[in-house]
DNA sequence: AGCGCACTACGTACGCTGTACGTAACTAGG
DNA sequence: CCTAGTTACGTACAGCGTACGTAGTGCGCT
């Protein structure tokens, strides 16, 4: 034994062939145990996704999942891939400013469905397999734009970060009142009270105005159209 | 008894008064908590920052601090607001575009100074009292720009959408390596090396080119700074 | 054919987390 | 002065990620 235990040396799941060949059947596929994990996190949110909870969903023991995903961050990134592959991958248009229109709105779509998503959001997870389908989709819609590589996946990565942003505000306090033991409202209200006794105060006359004047409900769709569209006219 | 235990109602913190004069003398104030907990964030990441490891940088019982921070939610908040804390205010300099760019600049410096931010940042957030007082600034900063202040608010989210999109990137892999038990050039080689073998597979032509064309290291900052440019011309 | 080894499965245990609850000391308002 | 509200904090519980050890299983090689 000269090496300590399990080598220390740093493995990207996807490296690791699903299947040796070697010793019984695995009974689950990596599909399986993501799927699992995102009916829990879609169900009950991210929090709830715990490796002995994946495994209960799964009906085997706690730690024979960690057969299949060494460490909780590998769950993670199975989930991620998981839900890349519901990207709806179509034939580019021609014109690539729709294309990535379509893109945006599809990909709000997913995290909406799937409000851990932007959580998870990191350029770590930015490389599984269905994330790089994904990635090379973009790319063909942007065939028709004629900008060097880099630039495009610039503009890809800005799409996708407005995105990100303007969906987390959206669903921040959604995903936040989730484990607290008072409604979303009550949060709200709190808040609301607590800011309007603060705008009050007059130390805030800009801010007081901006959030004073316009009383009704801001339209976030309206926002984050206009949001990605300003985007794409940069790059235009 | 009437009611189960505390009241389960919401609760701002910076509704709470911090004083309310009756028993004895609080040993601490919220800035020396928040200051306690940045310290740590800073030297031992996020994760590090736990209620019993705060409550001994204070050197006080773990269930003292329950006493300033009824959960560790609030903990974040005086986190967050202490760092909004340290953002310069400015006189505004007439030009809107130029006093954004700087606001974006010191954003981004900030968020190198405490690279666990970008993981807190949410709207939920976004209005303790020197969140306020820094928005108050930005609206200020864009007093010469004619516009309603709703698409005034709408810049300033994008500009820091684009400051938290872009230092998230920046920060990601080495946030993410600092628990692991390898370095993060041996992290970074294992997924370069995988990421290699797939592009060569050929499934993936335009991303191959995107990657392997330009093999020199990308200029994050230029990154940043052509988005930024690109963001403010959306609007003007 | 059959041996050996890599693999699956999983129970137990450790150190960590947030925090509910109970108790003792203290101090300002009535 | 008294008492109610506050601070301080030890104990305890449920849950977490996961290291480790042990059985059992079946492929690949001799």
């Amino acid at each position: 034994m000269t090496m300590a235990g399990r080598a220390a040396v740093p493995e990207v799941i996807w490296a690791r062939p699903e299947r040796t060949g070697r010793g019984p059947r695995p009974a689950y596929t990596r599909a399986d145990i993501a799927a699992a994990a995102v009916r829990i996190a879609d169900a009950e949110g991210l929090d709830a996704v715990s490796m002995r909870r994946v495994a209960a969903e799964l009906g085997c023991g706690t730690m024979s999942l960690y057969n299949y995903v060494p460490r909780k961050e590998d769950l993670y990134e199975l989930m991620m891939d998981a839900v890349s592959g519901e990207h709806e991958l179509w034939e580019p248009s021609g014109d690539w400013r729709a294309d990535m229109i379509r893109v945006a709105h599809q990909t709000r779509a997913l995290m909406h469905r799937h409000t851990w998503l932007p959580r998870l959001m990191s350029p770590v997870y930015g490389f599984s397999p269905h994330a790089l389908r994904f990635l090379e989709h973009c790319l063909a819609c942007l065939d028709p734009f004629d900008a060097p590589y880099g630039t495009k996946m610039e503009l890809v990565a800005m799409v996708n970060g407005v995105v990100t942003t303007y969906v987390t505000n959206e669903i921040s306090t959604a995903e936040r009142t989730r484990s607290l033991p008072w409604s979303e409202e009550q949060e709200n209200a709190a808040r609301i009270a607590y800011l309007g006794a603060q705008l009050a105060s007059g130390a805030y006359p800009r801010l007081a105005a901006s959030l004073g004047a316009d009383a009704g409900p801001i339209d976030m769709e309206a926002v984050f159209e206009r949001a990605l569209g300003r985007v794409l006219d940069g790059f235009a």
